[in-house]
DNA sequence: CTAAAATATTCGAATAATCATATATTCATT
DNA sequence: AATGAATATATGATTATTCGAATATTTTAG
């Protein structure tokens, strides 16, 4: 179970916030696409990632010699909304990492938004 | 503008967050009242919500003895929205601060919900 | 098996946030 | 104007977060 305080001071960090809602958008994106669009190191995204991923916010997936992250499957649907309205309502605070995103290989799309 | 990193860091407390959604589900409450919700000083209580007024998110009211804190009238639409959401999923997280909360007289009611 | 690429983790150092205590302010009552 | 109740602010001390740099792990390619 998810407490509302844990997952807001998971929002409550730039790489993270920024993190969070590229993958709302873009469905799994993996470290070294994120390392692009927010142009921070990789040990820096990694780590922020890690926090995502052990608050259970974050699930991950290997293929190959990436890793994918996207929105845990068991994230509360209040959650989802809330990273859903956020990321709809803020696209100018997205927009200069979107202009940096590149995917590192074709995926299937992210779902209809936009 | 409110930013969703403010806006988050904001709710990234303990304190700030139970109040914000207190004051969410009641209109507008006081600093007295808000101290007996949440069972905490007088001077923690207050500097949260200063902080909270000075970014925005809370306007106060002051009625003779009493400062009565209510959401900003120009909180953005999806902050709004963030916070009711928050507020109907985590009833479990709030309901000691509803136990406890008193209020100082007699005042309109809250929006109809629950 | 080795090298390179992608990702993860560790470790102090630096920074930021929070707290309790003490004090100041403001208003209503007398 | 003096008192008490409600609220606000200032000040160090403490605690929590974040960071860069270095290192470790995992996987693919050769």
């Amino acid at each position: 179970m998810l407490s509302p305080l844990v997952f807001y001071k998971a929002l409550a960090d730039d790489t993270r916030l920024k993190c969070l809602l590229l993958i709302t958008q873009q469905r799994e994106l993996c470290v070294c696409e994120l390392m692009t669009a927010l142009e921070q190191s990789q040990p820096k995204i990694s780590r922020h990632l890690a926090q995502l991923r052990n608050a259970n916010i974050l699930a991950d997936r290997r293929s190959g010699q990436w890793v994918f992250y996207s929105l845990h499957p068991q994230l509360p649907e209040w959650a989802q909304q809330v990273l859903q309205q956020t990321l709809l309502a803020n696209q100018p605070y997205l927009a200069p990492c979107q202009q940096h995103l590149t995917l590192v290989s074709d995926r299937p799309a992210a779902q209809g938004c936009c």
